[in-house]
DNA sequence: AACTATTTATAAGA
DNA sequence: TTCTTATAAATAGTT
């Protein structure tokens, strides 16, 4: 219909296929729009061109929504049923998964301990106390590991505070005018700090309290508030 | 195009409007097929007459679905989205829980504990403790339960019996002739029986014996197997 | 379902 | 793009 006759075949020249496109997509959609009210039918047209433009049609008094809702139902369902369903059957293993974790969690917590026999108590307990030791275990480890550190950073300050205590004695022989008065008396601290005695050097300065404590054993105690830094 | 001119209303006449959907549809069909053709287009065009009569047209290369998809990208989402983003939204909270709770359960089986510091473990040791003594706690009550109902059976079991050769022995009394020989001197026992006095049965039946052991002490033993039944 | 007189759609040109 | 218009195509009413 028009000047000549034309094959139905793609139309290479781009701006007389986007013409062409234009014409017959507005004459559709009349059509459509006829159907519509001439048969009282309901109409989805969705087309989108070679480049990607969008247009539709719709009957009214309906939406493409409830179209393709009566579409999937005329079919016996698809499009998104199959998707929907491994969704659903994903959505109940993972709330399979979640209360199998929390009523293990809840036997674990003590609670809900009912419906276990006395051999599922029993293996129960078992699990619960290994458990524990690990966690015991692991938390004196955390202690012993802070322990030492200190006791090595303590180590360490105590022999750079005696190495530099004896570097003020043997200036103050060769110029006894430096006065470190309050230092007097305090060579003998010095040597010990040097080597490390922390004991000695605990005892001069607090000789009412009991050292560091260290190596006293008993600190390994889980009752014992032993954070230390 | 036709005879005659025609007013674009619905066709009151059923058979004429059943026609003309036949003819149009039929037209619509052919120019979408020419459309998809001429214009390098895709096309979704779903209909549904009057009476329900479904008849659709999609594009070759495509699908319905598809073309939704596209659809629906192209809109910024609707139709299915909101509901497709909660059920992602919940599927992603989900799997969260799901994490939490393997978490504490790891950490609770004694796995996983290198990122705790001191105080957690501190605190995580109690709540174990805690636990394991409300589990140790049922566990004693499930054997305590136990016990006491087979204690209550063989008590009532061993009235019963006794009660039975009373009986017995009273009927051989009057009728010398009924002929128990087995049971001779068995009175006494009897008597114990209906008394529900076990240890004298248990002692008179199997003398190297030492009873069920009941109230013997001992027996929450967690390391002792106690299944009764 | 086929026919066909007419209306409608549209290809090509402006 | 839009308008025009010659012509192809669709189809209303009829058979």
């Amino acid at each position: 219909m028009g000047r000549g006759k034309i094959e139905i075949k793609k139309i290479e020249n781009r701006t007389n296929r986007q013409v062409t496109y234009s014409k017959r997509r507005n004459g559709i959609f009349k059509k459509a729009q006829e159907l519509t009210v001439l048969c009282d039918a309901k109409v989805s047209l969705i087309m989108f061109s070679n480049t990607g433009k969008f247009h539709e049609y719709t009957s009214p008094n309906t939406t493409t929504k409830k179209i393709y809702d009566q579409y999937q139902r005329t079919l016996g369902c698809d499009l998104w049923s199959t998707h929907y369903e491994r969704m659903q059957e994903h959505f109940r293993k993972l709330k399979e998964i979640n209360n199998r974790l929390r009523k293990d969690i809840r036997q674990r917590m003590g609670d809900e301990l009912n419906d276990l026999d006395l051999d599922e108590l029993r293996g129960l307990e078992q699990k619960m106390d290994d458990s524990l030791a690990v966690v015991r275990e692991r938390k004196y480890h955390v202690i012993k590991t802070q322990t030492e550190t200190y006791k090595k950073k303590v180590r360490n300050l105590e022999e750079r505070y005696g190495t530099l205590l004896l570097d003020f004695e043997a200036k103050c022989e060769v110029d006894p005018q430096c006065g470190l008065g309050e230092h007097e008396g305090d060579y003998e601290s010095a040597v010990a700090f040097a080597n490390g005695v922390t004991n000695l050097y605990s005892f001069r300065l607090h000789p009412t309290h009991s050292g560091l404590g260290h190596g006293s054993g008993g600190f390994l105690s889980h009752d014992h508030d032993l954070r230390l830094g």
